[in-house]
DNA sequence: TCTGGGGTCCTAGGACCC
DNA sequence: TCTGGGGTCCTAGGACCC
């Protein structure tokens, strides 16, 4: 899919249709998720720290993540991949291998051209965005073919031509070649693909090691056999947190620690899974990362016995100085659920005499520091976030601050940008909801005037530009451009 | 206003065992 | 008469990917 996050925002939010959007997370230490093509030309791009962005483009509309609905989304992409092949492994939410020969979609090229095509209007049709295909004989090869691809393309790599295709590229494009390896290569005087394949498989094995080394030379004599695996078990769940502001308590510490334990547990639970090694993650001050595990006699899934290794393990912890992340997770997984006995005996051994009771502790959690700092009314409204007001119908937070947020309310099918209103952050009238889908549904078209916005022309004239801006309590706004945000349309 | 969150795979050293 | 040769498990860190 193309420029996912952003896409969706800007099928799901008509106002922001050919504008700069920036999705990612919107704290002091967010990073870019995702920026449109709009806001790529200012050279905004994923994992730039959102403080970089917003200096690159203070104009584009800076977005909270909506997983809920880029994850339904994807579930529709999926389901028209799994009808061209029972072969198809995904990526991520937005990238998936299909392998059209396993599937008798395809078998040469015009058939697989023909495929693909298919595949991007069904997309399109059914999802309200664009995608890109890359069409080649190799995972490797697909996936730079559908880099070439993007935005709304497709690309094929005709057999025999991988080779001459690949040469002049630069190292950085095979899978596996990173920022520290490509600049190994560079410093050892290869830059381009044809250079690896040049120097041969023993030099780069001497270079990279043996695995890795073997791995980038085959790639880059385009050999690629790794099969399109369907179904891939999980073998670790974890959860992180990085602070607004870094934490010094050591108490609290620990108090953040449970938390992404119980967190932790819970989404291996939900997995359907159990597991033995406990791994606690500290980011200290200085971005120095250290891991801490220890591994149980047996799996568990039992919240107490994670969130007590975890503790035990940020026993021997340094933290001075301050702590900006921490996490937990749970690996060695079993592919099932279990209560296993051994292991909490072995844990309540080592525990002997030591007392948690985390009822003693939330008065700590006061503590002006970590986390999100606005007031609690405030803290409700993300810009992006979907609401739901008695009166005016669905829209999304644009932007909240000084006891205020505004709202845009308009719908994925509005014919024009939608009006703008301004409430009291804790006005009884307005509620978070879910996320509309990004195509009108047929069955919902009777039923929808019925909840439009009771009154188009009363909607308050939009707020003063930055107003909201001003708050110096870390208000957000999503901003417009090219003044959309100040005109009536 | 510098740097998210959720993963995978690999390497290397030490413990331990036969 | 100073010290073999595997193999597995555990821990820690690093690179990479989306």
């Amino acid at each position: 899919m193309d420029a996912f996050f952003a896409a969706a925002e800007q099928a799901a939010k008509p106002s922001l249709r050919g504008k700069p959007v920036v999705v990612g997370g919107l704290g002091p230490r967010g990073v870019v998720a995702t920026a449109s093509y709009e806001a790529r030309r200012f050279g905004v791009h994923s994992a730039m720290p959102m403080a970089q962005a917003r200096r690159l483009c203070p104009n584009a509309a800076y977005l909270v993540p909506r997983f809920a609905l880029y994850r339904s989304v994807s579930d529709q992409v999926m389901e028209l991949l799994g009808a061209l092949s029972p072969l198809v492994e995904p990526l991520s939410l937005d990238e998936a291998f299909v392998d059209l020969e396993a599937g008798g979609t395809a078998d040469d090229s015009r058939s697989a051209r023909e495929a693909g095509e298919r595949l991007r209007r069904d997309i399109l049709r059914t999802t309200g965005l664009t995608g890109s295909v890359g069409l080649a004989g190799s995972k490797m090869l697909a996936k730079i073919a559908s880099e070439q691809a993007k935005p709304d393309g497709l690309v094929l790599i005709e057999p025999g031509t991988e080779r001459e295709l690949l040469g002049p590229l630069p190292v950085r494009t095979l899978p596996g070649v990173g920022p520290a390896t490509g600049e190994h290569l560079r410093r050892a005087g290869m830059t381009t693909v044809a250079d690896l394949a040049a120097a041969g498989e023993d030099e780069l094995v001497r270079l990279l090691g043996r695995a890795h080394g073997g791995a980038v030379f085959r790639m880059a004599i385009g050999h690629d056999d790794r099969p399109v695996v369907a179904e891939r078990d999980a073998k670790s769940v974890s959860v992180e947190d990085t602070f607004d502001v870094d934490l010094h308590d050591r108490v609290r510490i620990r108090m953040e620690v449970e938390r992404l334990a119980d967190r932790c547990v819970r989404r291996l639970r939900a997995s359907g899974h159990s597991g033995r090694t406990i791994v606690l993650k500290v980011r200290r001050f200085d971005f120095s990362t250290l891991t801490r595990s220890e591994t149980l006699r047996g799996p568990t899934d039992d919240a107490a016995v994670v969130r007590e290794a975890a503790a035990r393990l940020l026993e021997a912890v340094d933290t001075t100085g301050g702590v900006r992340l921490l996490g937990v997770g749970v690996s060695g997984l079993a592919d099932y659920t279990q209560e296993d006995l051994f292991a909490q005996a072995a844990a309540g051994e080592r525990q002997d005499g030591e007392e948690t009771d985390p009822s003693r502790e939330p008065v700590l959690m006061e503590q002006a520091q970590g986390r999100d700092t606005r007031p609690e009314a405030e803290r409700r409204w993300s810009a992006g976030q979907d609401v739901r007001h008695g009166d005016y119908g669905a829209g999304w937070v644009q932007g909240s601050g000084l006891g205020r947020v505004t709202v845009r309310f308009e719908e994925p099918w509005s014919a024009v940008p939608g009006r703008v209103r301004t409430f009291a952050v804790d006005d009884p009238g307005l509620q978070p909801s879910d996320p509309l889908p990004l195509v009108r549904p047929p069955e919902d078209q009777s039923s929808w005037p019925a909840s439009r916005p009771k009154s188009r022309s009363a909607a308050d004239p939009e707020p003063e530009p930055g107003s909201a801006d001003a708050s110096p309590g870390g208000g957000e706004v999503a901003g417009l451009c090219g003044g959309e945000g100040r005109s009536r349309p």
